[in-house]
DNA sequence: ACCTGAACACCGTTCAAGT
DNA sequence: ACCTGAACACCGTTCAAGT
């Protein structure tokens, strides 16, 4: 007599796919920091510590994610110019942050020495070059329009959840009485004026590189 | 008979300043992940609980230190133009970022909300105003300017410990080998770069903003 | 008023054991 | 090969108690 077929309860092996599809979603419901390996492994019906038969610590997943997202990154067509192409990866680099606002924080601090921050790097690099720059310019330049990426990422989406707000906020009634040039600024803050604002400081920073546009 | 003097190893009551004062030594020696409300308390000579008698959390530990740092910051003198008003601000913030490497991240991701910050902001504020913008641009200008240097500030400072490099780099040979362009760009990526680096965004995003001298 | 100690509900990770 | 359970060395914070 053959044995009893496994129950049907019993669940998909783990694998690094489905822990990172986890792991993505648990951090966009609970945010970042409410992201833990307990909470992952309840999430995936398993004990936390399944997970380091996959990934040696739970720093691992979080950068097995952000190798993921940026592989998903465009290749922006060789038909468009250098400025053109090097606006094509800003943008979507910064659109990754508004796909997963409670990731961003993590996305957007963590260094490209991984495979494909590396291709990304040298992608972009290869855009300052074409438009006519030496290495210095070149280098230079991206650490300048990665600064401004970066931190647009950050500040447009850590009001988004994750609480990096004062903990002693000045209440608005108050800022409205004595703080009058910010109260009234205020309304082009909000989300609405997010992207004229970053094409504002973009277009700045690509103009002031002078790239030479590339004939089509 | 009068009561014995109070033993000399009783150490001086709790305050707020102390308290900031040792937090910030705890996290620039340990790190800002490894600073604890215990490990603090050990460096006060108390216990982790007794600091709830300050402040309502940690939280609001490292908020009154940002309050206390934003307050440094200088007030430029009305004699400068606003563009140059604005160059000052931007490089005494970012200063604070390198001074205080390990809090950085903490500096640069809070919001301007408490009184020292709403401080600040209607400060630059007025130098936009003051170089013929209305409202809107000058709340735009003011964030394009922000974005910036909070990403330079969080850019510069992550090598130096808090660990957001990834956690399975690509060896350096293989860069050399298979990344050229990043490999002859990294001497360019170095901390003696910085300045000049930071230079070159500020002055395309400050002279973007096409601000009128102030007449001196 | 100021501080403590035990306790609660969590962490990431190690280790020996199970199947 | 893959997963588990107990354990270790931590967290931030609550609470009742001490002085």
């Amino acid at each position: 007599m053959p044995k009893a077929p496994i129950p049907p309860t019993r669940r998909e092996p783990l694998n690094a796919q489905r822990i990172c599809d986890a792991a993505l979603a648990v951090i966009e419901r609970d945010g970042l920091d409410a992201f833990s390996t307990r909470k992952l492994g309840a999430e995936l019906g398993c004990e936390a510590m399944s997970l380091y038969h996959h990934f040696p610590s739970k720093a691992h997943v979080l950068d097995a994610l952000v190798d993921r997202l940026l592989g998903e990154l465009p290749d922006p067509p060789a038909a468009l110019s250098p400025a053109q192409r090097l606006r094509v990866m800003a943008l979507a680099w910064r659109a990754l942050a508004h796909r997963y606002p409670q990731f961003a924080p993590w996305l957007a601090l963590h260094r490209w020495n991984s495979a494909a921050g590396l291709t990304l790097l040298e992608r972009l690099l290869t855009c300052f070059a074409d438009g006519g720059m030496n290495t210095e310019q070149a280098a230079k330049s991206l650490r300048v329009l990665g600064y401004y990426v970066m931190g647009a990422m950050l500040d447009e989406t850590r009001g988004y959840g994750s609480g990096a707000s004062a903990v002693s906020p000045v209440a608005d009634e108050a800022v409205g009485q004595k703080f009058v040039a910010v109260s009234q600024a205020g309304e082009y803050f909000r989300p609405a004026h997010f992207d004229a604002t970053f094409e504002l400081g973009l277009g700045a920073l690509l103009r002031s590189f002078g790239l030479e546009a590339k004939a089509v």
